[in-house]
Parts: structure tokens; C-alpha cells; sequence
DNA sequence: AACCAGGCGCATA
DNA sequence: TATGCGCATGGT
């Protein structure tokens, strides 16, 4: 990986397997707008904006070597070796083809709150109503940055609501979970710290303890935000192609990245 | 064990 | 335009 100054913004070559399109509108995160070929977001507090030159190379706009050595290539995975994760895939079929068709999802490193947050909010829900309660939540609790922008609200500051105060998100039956989490998170009952560094079926026993938080929720949470690529959600498009193609289980040249997997042949068989 | 709890996109009537 | 369906979890 080569990363070069130019002025205030900082030229990133990766190894050419990045698509910021494939990879930021592919179910994962819910807080990324395009406009005019430029993707913007605030992550870890700070806004970033981000534009694809070409296949090999990204722009990253006003941002110092500092932020991108220490946020944003982990945040895009840009350390793990993609290529050699990818010709593993090729030993099984449908794994090629998705990871043909949509060559450059690379699984984000999101912080491990808004991950939380994110998936207790997207269960029994549909993408547009999940970005949107995710951005009632940001504008109503979150730093005003300017320009429209607002931070990711801390769990502090949501354990410090009620249900009542959540009422203009719109998220329903979620409110309870999100406020249930929040407590957890911010008095150290559920310790991200020990979840990062441990295995993860101790992140699975202990996310499961947050009300809201099932087997599939955990799983999301420990692959987009604990890092942990042996993770691997079941949803109902998971289950389908789980049942049509891989009646006798994953792959064994799926593992041990099989999260990685599930999600090029989960946006594979959404965009049928 | 079956149903409901917000609400909304989506497919079908 | 109206109607029903799906969605992931917990509680009844």
C-alpha cells in the first residue's frame, strides 16, 4: 500500500481490491452518503470523505497520514490480505461468481457502539427506515459537526435518556433494547475491550446478555464491530442461499473468514 | 406454541 | 388505492 500527499488530501493505492460503492451500500453500515462521486461520513467522531479514482486508488480529502494510519485503515480492512482470502473462495462456485460480480466488499471495522446500536436497530426492519431512525438518532444526540453532519451519540449519553426522549426516533419496540444497551455499555457490564480481545464465543455470550440482542444481532456486532471475521449472521437471505446452495454447510475454503464470505454472497443473492 | 409489539418498503390486489 | 407480508427479538 503506497500513500502519497498531495495538498491537504492523501492518495491511498491498495491492492485493488476496494470498491467503496459495493463496500459502503451493501448493508453494513447505515450513516454513508454518496454525492457527486464523493462518500462522506462521520466515523469515530469525525467526518471523512472519501472518493474512488480508480480501481487501485482512493482519495481521502483533507485528512492527515496520523488519521489514516490510526482510523481509517483498519475501519476499511485494508491491512487484511483480500487477494489471497478471495483465491481461497475460488474453490467453491457460487463464491466465485460472487465475489466476481461484486470483486472490492471489504468488511468495515466499525466502532463497537455504533455497531451495537446499529444492528439492535436493524432487527425486523428494512434498510431505508434503518438509516433513517439511525439518523433521527444522530441529529437528535449527536455533536453537531456542521454542514449537516452529526457524530454517532455516545452510549453515555443515550444511557443518560429515557424512553420518552427516544420518542422521535420512530424505532418502536427498539427504543427499550437500545436504551438497555446503552446502560450495559456505559456502566462496563458488557466490556468491549474484553470482547475485542477474546474469542469470540465469549463476545457471543456476552452480547447475547443485552435485551434486544439474539444470535444474529451478536453475530453482526462481532464481525462489523469487534473485528472478528469468523463471524458469520444468518438472516433470511443468509437462510435462503444456506438452503439452496449449501444444504451441507459453508465451504471449508470459506474458513476461517466465512463473515467475509456471507458478505459477498449475501449482497450476491440480494441483487439477483 | 402462537402471537404481538412500531413502522415502513415492497409486492401484489 | 388498498391490503398484506416480511423483518429478529422478547414477552405474554
Amino acid at each position: 500500500m503506497k500513500i502519497m500527499k498531495e495538498n491537504n488530501n492523501l492518495s491511498v493505492f491498495t491492492d485493488g481490491c476496494v470498491n467503496l460503492d459495493y463496500t459502503l451500500d451493501c448493508g453494513q453500515s447505515f450513516r454513508w452518503k454518496k454525492e457527486n462521486d464523493v462518500w462522506q461520513a462521520v466515523v469515530c467522531g469525525k467526518k471523512i470523505s472519501v472518493r474512488q479514482i480508480d480501481e487501485n486508488n482512493l482519495l481521502f480529502y483533507d485528512t492527515t497520514e496520523e488519521d489514516f494510519e490510526n482510523l481509517w485503515k483498519n475501519y476499511f480492512d485494508l491491512e487484511r490480505n483480500y487477494t489471497e482470502i478471495l483465491n481461497r473462495f475460488k474453490n467453491d462456485p457460487y463464491l466465485t461468481e460472487a465475489t466476481e460480480k461484486y470483486y472490492g466488499i471489504r468488511v468495515l471495522n466499525q466502532e463497537p457502539w455504533e455497531a451495537l446500536c446499529s444492528f439492535i436497530i436493524s432487527q425486523n426492519n428494512n434498510i431505508p427506515r434503518i438509516k433513517g431512525i439511525i439518523e433521527r438518532l444522530c441529529e437528535n444526540f449527536g455533536d453537531d459537526l456542521g454542514d449537516g453532519f452529526f457524530s454517532f451519540p455516545s452510549a453515555e449519553k443515550i444511557a443518560s435518556l429515557t424512553i420518552e426522549d427516544l420518542a422521535p426516533l420512530r424505532s418502536g419496540f427498539r427504543a427499550k433494547y437500545i436504551l438497555d444497551a446503552a446502560k450495559k455499555v456505559a456502566e462496563k457490564e458488557i466490556d468491549f475491550d474484553a470482547i475485542y480481545n477474546s474469542d469470540i464465543s465469549f463476545g457471543r455470550s456476552e452480547l447475547i446478555k443485552i435485551k434486544g440482542v439474539g444470535p444474529k444481532v451478536a453475530e453482526c456486532c462481532l464481525l462489523y464491530g469487534f473485528k472478528k471475521a469468523e463471524a458469520f449472521p444468518v438472516d433470511v437471505w443468509v437462510k435462503r442461499i444456506m438452503s439452496e446452495l449449501y444444504p451441507d454447510g459453508i465451504p471449508a475454503c470459506a474458513y476461517p473468514e466465512i463473515g467475509i464470505a456471507q458478505q459477498y454472497l449475501f449482497h450476491w443473492r440480494r441483487n439477483v
